[in-house]
DNA sequence: TCAAAAGACGCG
DNA sequence: GCGTCTTTTGAC
C-alpha cells in the first residue's frame, strides 16, 4: 500500500492536495516541491497518511522533501490552522506568509530547439526570410541566432542565451508559443537547502550531533595519510573506534600542537567532535583565549580536523544550555526601575516563573517607561532560559529601540522587518531557528519567528493599526500573538498608552491580567492640554488661518526659551502629507481626482530644503494607488483657469511655520522626508543635539520618540477624522491626540500641548485634554455596546470588487438576495453600499458588514457566503473578507 | 489567414 | 495564482 500526504500550497484555493510519497517519507510540518499544474510550487506537509485516493484522481509523486525535520513546529501549525479557521483564508496562504524562504528556492528553465525551429531555420536559410510578423529585423536576426545557437540539439539557460544572442525574455516566450523552441524545467537540481560548515574532530566521529550523511562533501585538504603524526600521542579519551586514529585532549602530552591547537581540539572534544565552524569560531573559550580563526586551518592540513559542507540541519538545541548566557545577572535597566515598573516586571516575572498561558495588558501612560519594563521582562525570561518576542509596530520609525535591544542583548538579537531582503530574512529566521538568536524583534509578520523555548511575547503598542494585515491572510498582529502565547503556553505582554477597546474589555472581564503604570518617570508631570477652539477663533481673525494665534505665540515662546540644557523644542502635528490635499475648480466646482481612484490628488509643491530626498518638481499625486501627474493650469474638467488648492498637508505647513518664525530650526518628517530608517535616524539624531527646534509633521511623529528638549506640542486637523464614516474614528483621534501629547515633557521640563480642535466638546477631544483614558474608554465602550459594534460583536466587512463596476454591482446583489434568503438571526447584515472608496486603482468596490455575537456564527456565514459565491461563478478574487476589519474604507 | 489578446478552466 | 487550452478580436 502507498503511502500519501496532503500538502498545503500556496493558492488561493481551500484545500490540500494529496501527492504520492516515495523513499524520503516527509513529516508533517516539513517542506515539498511538488508539481501543481504546469509548475511546481513549495508546500507545507499537512498530513501523512494511507488513504486510497477517490476513484479517477491522479496522485503525482512528491518531488523533493526539503527538510528532515518539521521546519515549522507544531506550535506553528497550529497556530497557523487556526488563522486559516478564524480570518477565512486558504491555509496554503498562511503558509506562505509564516515561511520567508522563498530565496531558497529558485526554479530555472532550460530552452532546446523544436521542431518547428529548425524548419524555420532552414527554410531562412533556402529562401531568405518571407514571414509575415510584427517583429522588427533585429528582433528577427535574434531569433535566428537563438536558433543557430541551439541547432546542435543541447539545451541553454536563458541567461547563455542572452549573452550569446542579446535576446530578451519576451522575444524568448514568444519563440515557445509559435512552438520553434520549447521550455523544459532545469533537469538537475540546485540543493534547495543552504549549505554549512561542520568541522569534524578525526577519530571521535560524534553520534547523531544534528549531523546527516546526505550531501556531505569531504573538502579537507590534508589526507588521512599526511595526518599521522598527530596519531598514537593521546591517552584515547574519545570514543576512538577501530582504525586507532583517537585523539585524546586532556592529556597535554601532544608536543606537536602548540596551546592555540590543542585549545581549539579541547573544544572540539567537549562537543562530541563535531561544531559548526561559525559556532567554533563565536565560541568565548577561544576569543578570549585569542585563538586565530587560521589555526582550524592548519588542524585541517593536519588531518586532525575535517570541514564538511552539510546541508543546514535545524537544531533544536542551544537555548537553556550551559552557556551561562543570560544567567540572571541585573542589567542596568533593572537598576533604573522605579517602584511600578518594579512591580510590573515583578508581576510578569512572576507569570515567567509560573509558567502556562498568561495574558496580560500592560496600560502605562505616554512617558511611564514601558520600554523599560519589557527589557527588564524579556532579560528575566533569558535568564530562565526562555526566548523572547517584541513586537513593534514600524521599525524604521523607532531606531532608538533597535539600538537599545542591541545594546542590551548584542548578538542574541535578531531583526526582522519588511526591509530585509529575502536573503538577509531567511538568515535571520534560521538564526532564530537554530536558537542562536533568542531575542526576536520584529513587525507584524515577525510574531512568526520560528522561536526556540518561547517563554514571552511583548506587543508594543498593541492599539497600533498596522499590525493589523492588509492583504489575505488578514490577520491581526496583536491577535495572532495572544494566540501562539497560548499554544506555546507562553506569558503574552500587550502594551500601551492607549490601548485598544478589544484588549481593555478583555482586562475588564478578567481574561487579561491588567498591570497599570499611572505616573510618568522620575513623577514627570502629564503635560497641560489647551484646547483652541477653531470656530471662535475664525471669528474674531475673520479669515482661515492654518495656525491660530496662541499657537503662534507658544511656539515663539517655545523657541525663544533657552534653559540650560540648551534650547526647548516645539512640534506640531499636522496629520495629512503633501501640499493641499484638495484641488478644486471654481468653474465646475470638482475636485480633481486620480484617474484609478475616487480620490481626490494631493497637491505636492516642488522640493523644498526638507525634502532630502530627490523628489523635485511639482506635482499631483495620489496617496492610495501612488499616480502621480503635472499640475494642470486649467480644470481638466471645464477649461477655467480657476484652480483652487484647499486643505494643508505638512508641507504646507512647513512653508507657513518658516514664514511666521524665520529664526526657527524646522524639520518635518513625513513619508516625503523620512522613507527608510536611515532617513530617520538622520532626523531624530539632528533633533537630540538641537539642530532642529521645530518639527512639522505626520503621526510619524507621535511615535514612541523620546526627544527630551520638546517643551510644546502642537496640534493642527486632528480632529477632521471625528467626521469620517468609520465607528472607529473617535478612537482613533483619541490615540492620535494623547500619543502626540505624549511627546511633550519627557525632559526634565514641563510640556504643553495645544490643540486645534472644531469639535472641542467631542469626548475624544476632551477626555485627551484630560488624560483621562478611562473615561474615554468607558463612554466609548458605552456607544459600541448601543451600536452593537467590537468589543460587544464581532464584525466582518466584506468587499465585492471587479475592474467592471457592472460586474460589482451585479455580485453584490448576488450576494445580497442570498444574505435576504438565508433569513439570518444571528448575523445583521448592512449592506450592498458603496464602499467609502469606491474605486482604488481602478477597481469598483462595495461592500457588506456583518456583524454577530459569536465568532463561529460569523464564520458560518462567511463560509456559506463564499460557497454561494462560487456557486454562481464569482471568482474568489472578486471578494475579500476581512474579519475584525480594522477600516472600514 | 494567422497571431496576439482575452477569457475559461483546473490543478492532486 | 498560474500555466494551458479555447475563443474572440483584429490587422494585412
Amino acid at each position: 500500500m502507498g503511502l500519501y500526504c496532503d500538502v498545503a500550497l500556496p493558492v488561493p484555493l481551500d484545500q490540500m492536495f494529496t501527492y504520492a510519497v516515495g523513499a524520503v517519507v516527509p513529516v508533517v510540518g516539513a517542506r515539498v516541491l511538488v508539481p501543481f499544474g504546469g509548475q511546481r510550487l513549495m508546500g507545507v506537509v499537512v498530513r501523512v497518511h494511507g488513504d486510497v485516493p477517490a476513484e479517477g484522481m491522479e496522485v503525482k509523486p512528491v518531488q523533493q522533501v526539503m527538510d528532515v525535520e518539521a521546519l515549522l513546529p507544531e506550535e506553528l501549525m497550529k497556530l497557523a490552522g487556526w488563522i486559516a479557521e478564524y480570518y477565512v483564508a486558504p491555509l496554503g496562504e498562511v503558509l506562505r506568509g509564516m515561511l520567508p524562504l522563498a530565496a531558497e528556492v529558485k526554479r530555472q528553465f532550460v530552452y532546446r530547439i523544436a521542431e518547428a525551429g529548425r524548419k524555420v531555420l532552414y527554410e531562412g536559410a533556402t529562401k531568405g526570410s518571407s514571414r509575415r510578423t510584427k517583429l522588427t529585423a533585429e528582433e528577427q536576426n535574434r531569433e535566428y541566432a537563438v536558433l543557430n545557437y541551439l541547432e546542435g540539439g543541447e539545451t541553454a539557460k536563458m541567461g547563455a542565451l542572452r549573452s550569446a544572442t542579446g535576446v530578451k525574455k519576451s522575444l524568448l516566450e514568444g519563440m515557445v508559443r509559435k512552438k520553434w523552441l520549447v521550455r523544459e524545467a532545469l533537469a538537475e537540481e540546485r540543493d534547495a537547502r543552504r549549505l554549512e560548515k561542520v568541522a569534524v574532530l578525526q577519530g571521535v566521529e560524534g553520534q547523531g550531533v544534528g549531523s546527516r550523511e546526505e550531501g556531505v562533501e569531504r573538502q579537507g585538504v590534508g589526507s588521512r595519510e599526511e595526518g599521522v603524526e598527530g596519531e598514537r600521542q593521546g591517552e584515547g579519551e574519545g570514543h576512538s573506534e577501530g582504525e586507532g586514529k583517537g585523539l585524546g585532549v586532556g592529556g597535554g602530552r601532544l608536543p606537536r600542537l602548540n596551546a592555540n591547537q590543542l585549545a581549539v581540539m579541547a573544544e572540539l572534544a567537549a562537543v562530541g567532535g563535531r561544531m559548526r565552524v561559525r559556532d567554533l569560531r563565536r565560541c568565548a573559550a577561544l576569543v578570549e583565549a585569542g585563538v586565530p580563526e587560521s589555526t582550524l586551518g592548519t588542524l585541517v592540513k593536519r588531518g586532525l580536523v575535517v570541514v564538511e559542507e552539510v546541508a543546514e540541519a535545524f537544531h533544536m538545541g542551544g537555548v537553556g544550555s550551559a552557556d551561562g548566557l543570560g544567567s540572571g545577572k541585573k542589567s542596568a535597566h533593572e537598576h533604573a526601575l522605579n517602584e511600578a515598573q518594579m512591580e510590573a516586571v515583578g508581576t510578569i516575572a512572576a507569570a515567567l516563573t509560573k509558567g502556562g498561558f498568561r495574558p496580560h495588558l500592560l496600560y502605562g501612560v505616554t512617558g511611564s517607561g514601558k520600554t523599560t519594563v519589557y527589557f527588564a521582562a524579556m532579560q528575566r525570561a533569558l535568564a530562565a532560559g526562555k526566548s523572547s518576542l517584541l513586537l513593534v509596530p514600524e521599525i524604521g520609525l523607532t531606531p532608538a529601540m533597535v539600538g537599545q535591544m542591541v545594546a542590551a542583548f548584542g548578538d542574541e538579537v535578531a531583526l526582522l522587518h519588511s526591509q530585509l531582503t529575502p536573503d538577509e530574512r531567511a538568515e535571520q529566521w534560521h538564526r532564530i531557528r537554530r536558537g542562536e538568536a533568542r531575542v526576536v524583534v520584529g513587525t507584524r509578520s515577525a510574531v512568526f519567528a520560528p522561536m526556540v523555548n518561547l517563554g514571552l511575547i511583548v506587543v508594543d503598542e498593541e492599539h497600533d493599526s498596522s499590525y493589523k494585515q492588509e492583504e489575505t491572510p488578514r490577520y491581526h498582529g496583536r491577535d495572532v500573538a495572544v494566540m501562539r502565547a497560548k499554544f506555546h503556553e507562553a506569558v503574552v505582554v500587550l502594551g500601551s498608552a492607549t490601548p485598544s477597546l478589544e484588549s481593555w474589555a478583555n482586562a475588564e472581564k478578567g481574561r487579561y491580567a491588567r498591570i497599570e503604570l499611572l505616573t510618568r518617570v522620575a513623577n514627570r508631570p502629564l503635560p497641560k492640554v489647551e484646547l483652541v477652539d477653531m470656530r471662535a477663533e475664525f471669528q474674531a481673525v475673520g479669515k482661515e488661518e492654518l495656525f491660530s494665534r496662541r499657537l503662534v505665540e507658544e511656539v515663539q515662546a517655545t523657541i525663544d526659551r533657552v534653559s540650560k540644557n540648551g534650547g526647548e523644542q516645539a512640534i506640531v502635528l499636522l496629520n495629512r502629507r503633501g501640499y493641499s490635499f484638495v484641488v478644486m475648480c471654481r468653474g465646475c466646482g470638482e475636485k480633481i481626482e486620480c484617474e484609478n481612484c475616487a480620490i481626490s490628488m494631493t497637491y505636492h509643491k516642488a522640493a523644498s530644503q526638507s525634502d532630502d530626498i530627490a523628489r523635485p518638481g511639482q506635482r499631483l499625486e495620489c496617496h492610495y494607488c501612488g499616480y502621480k501627474r503635472n499640475v494642470p493650469t486649467v480644470c481638466p474638467k471645464c477649461g477655467s483657469e480657476h484652480l483652487y488648492y484647499l486643505g494643508a498637508g505638512s508641507q504646507q505647513g512647513e512653508e507657513r511655520l518658516q514664514e511666521i518664525f524665520p529664526g526657527a530650526r524646522i524639520g518635518r518628517m513625513d513619508r516625503d522626508t523620512v522613507r527608510g530608517r536611515s532617513d530617520m535616524e538622520r532626523l531624530l539624531t539632528r533633533l537630540h543635539a538641537g539642530e532642529i527646534n521645530l518639527l512639522v509633521g505626520t503621526q510619524m511623529i507621535a511615535k514612541g520618540h523620546d526627544i527630551h528638549g520638546v517643551t510644546l506640542v502642537g496640534v493642527v486637523g486632528a480632529d477632521f477624522a471625528l467626521g469620517l464614516p468609520d465607528f472607529r474614528a473617535a478612537e482613533r483621534v483619541f490615540q492620535l491626540l494623547t500619543q502626540v501629547s505624549g511627546r511633550a515633557g519627557r525632559g526634565e521640563l514641563p510640556g504643553k500641548v495645544l490643540v486645534q480642535t472644531y469639535h472641542p466638546d467631542h469626548y475624544a477631544v476632551k477626555f485627551a485634554a484630560e488624560h483621562d483614558y478611562v473615561g474615554f474608554v468607558g463612554k466609548e465602550l458605552q456607544y459600541r455596546r448601543w451600536m452593537h459594534y467590537p468589543p460587544y460583536a464581532v464584525l466582518a466587512n466584506v468587499v465585492v470588487q471587479s475592474e467592471k463596476l457592472e460586474e460589482a454591482t451585479g455580485w453584490s446583489g448576488v450576494l445580497g438576495r442570498w444574505f435576504e434568503q438565508q433569513r439570518l438571526e444571528k448575523v445583521r447584515v448592512l449592506g450592498p453600499a458603496a464602499a467609502p472608496l469606491v474605486r482604488l486603482k481602478r477597481i469598483y468596490r462595495y461592500h457588506f458588514v456583518l456583524k454577530a455575537e459569536k465568532r463561529q456564527v460569523l464564520g458560518a456565514v462567511l463560509r456559506g457566503m463564499l460557497r454561494h459565491a462560487e456557486a454562481q461563478g464569482i471568482p474568489r478574487r472578486g471578494l475579500v473578507v476581512d474579519v475584525d476589519a480594522v477600516h472600514l474604507m
